[in-house]
DNA sequence: TCTCGATGTGAGAATAATTTTCATCCAATT
DNA sequence: AATTGGATGAAAATTATTCTCACATCGAGA
């Protein structure tokens, strides 16, 4: 099919008569360039005719100028796409042009994701979700960036009506932790795993008999040691010192993970919640235009 | 820039009249097919004329016809490199196993991303930056999600030394925007640039002469028309109605982009607090092991 | 050396695609 | 009800693409 363009038209190109080759030698020495071009100003630049060019088309098989043009577009879009990834573990520096280091971000925090993904556990994933589905009350612990994680994941399942909370004040947290009972769910998230305010309200939930989960990069860490289940996020701490800033990322998507499977097991209620949501919040939306 | 196109496309169809729209559509429902076809079969496929097609391609800056559609394969180009077509255009469903859902999820969200930092204007990151550094203060609003990334962004601003403040109050927010002046930078943030408490906010930074910058995912929103500098979000409404869940993703992206952008202009200053950032918060980690 | 046929080529005609122009429609406003 | 302004598609105008054909070149054989 169109895949591989390029790559037949070099090799085939040397062997092609007079102007044919001319022709193929000006898409080669700048392909991007020639998708861009009109039939026209293609055979000036390969000193042939129109003429030439189609039939060019046709030895490639392409139904017409157009059909090569557009492999040629998408075989340039596959070659940038290529050099994007290579980006890929740079670090940021002070100096670096901007639009750079927008690039190594985004590779970077899309191959967290991919990784994130990778070594998620559906079977954690889905213990988790059925205990906070059949749980009276759901706390999410998170104190500093872990604690905005907590607090969108918390929102999130409250509007698909689970009852659950999390705070932003330790003592709250910890006075909260202390209310839950049997069957009752506790999630504790923190990068390192080392934050004592959430190893403080995950312990004190694991003491009254809460199904207690850990959300942290180390497998190893205080808080994973001391859960009931661990979701690990991926870690890789790069970038300019940025560290927990695109664990972020990761820690999202655990906890997006988990609501999914929440929200699948409670499909219909989950539907008619979010209409009533967004019936409330529509309220709160000047009007279109 | 053929760079985002059909991100650009996304964000802005929405708001397009009716006939245009379609267009916008029908590309979005499928852009390769839409690379290509001539323009007539897709003036057909959408219900509309040639006529329109040409005037969607000038709305989006393209010269005419050929170069959206160069535009569109070479995107295409790029998206069969990164494998971003699994699991496009899937919804999840209540019955799907999490295993499947889990990977849409993660093709989603790294895609989204990546659409992001290709449609980021790095000048316009760097002129947010600059004004940023150069703020006595810098408000960031947002309500609900966004006002969790809200405080995500800010909280990371602060640990820089940048005077930043972020409400979950409306009252408290629209109170602070009033004490902004001149050299004051506000940051919007809502999704779809439509939340009330956000674009009044940011409506009196303006009125008092602060700088005004939205995040939102559609360039033709009130909050987009209302702000000095827009910095867009992809937006690509999937996925189980989670509609806005993804969009955390790139909010936070665009926000630490800036974020780099400010750590670069003020480096040693950054490097310094980081430090001590780290030591005050490592008193609040256990011992490792 | 000449002729023939095969092949490659570009000029220009023919066709098809794209762009522009313009009349009409519709909705909003006066 | 009249007016305005934007949006739209029909059709004209333009431009790009494809096709046709005559001619040039080259090598083989007479």
């Amino acid at each position: 099919m169109a895949a591989g363009a390029l790559g037949r038209i070099r090799t085939e190109t040397p062997a092609l008569p007079e102007a044919l080759r001319r022709v193929g030698e000006a898409i080669l020495a700048d392909p991007a360039a020639a998708a861009r071009s009109t039939i026209i100003t293609l055979a000036e630049r390969s000193g042939s005719s129109p003429a030439t060019v189609t039939r060019f088309c046709r030895v490639f098989g392409f139904a017409g100028y157009a059909g090569l043009r557009v492999a040629l577009a998408t075989e340039d879009g596959r070659a940038a796409q290529a050099n994007w990834d290579m980006g890929v573990g740079h670090e940021i520096g002070p100096t670096d042009p901007l639009d750079a280091a927008i690039g190594v971000m985004a590779a970077a925090d899309s191959r967290l994701i991919q990784e994130t993904a990778a070594q998620l556990d559906a079977g954690t994933v889905t213990t988790v979700a059925e205990a906070v589905v059949a749980a009276r009350r759901v706390l999410i612990f998170g104190v500093s960036t872990s604690g905005a994680v907590a607090g969108m994941a918390g929102g999130r399942l409250r509007r698909i009506r689970i009852p659950c909370w999390s705070h932003a004040d330790a003592h709250e947290a910890l006075a909260d932790a202390a209310l839950l009972g049997e069957g009752d769910v506790a999630i504790g998230i923190s990068h390192q795993g080392r934050t004592r305010e959430v190893l403080e309200s995950l312990a004190e939930a694991g003491d009254r008999g809460a199904l207690t989960v850990a959300v942290t990069s180390f497998a190893r860490s205080p808080l994973a040691e001391l859960a009931d289940l661990v979701l690990t996020t991926a870690s890789r701490e790069t970038t300019f010192r940025l560290g927990g800033l695109a664990a972020v990322h990761s820690q999202l998507f655990v906890l997006d993970a988990v609501y999914v499977a929440v929200a699948q097991r409670t499909y219909e209620q989950t539907n008619e919640a979010f209409e009533r949501t967004i019936r409330a919040l529509e309220s709160h939306r000047v009007e279109r235009n």
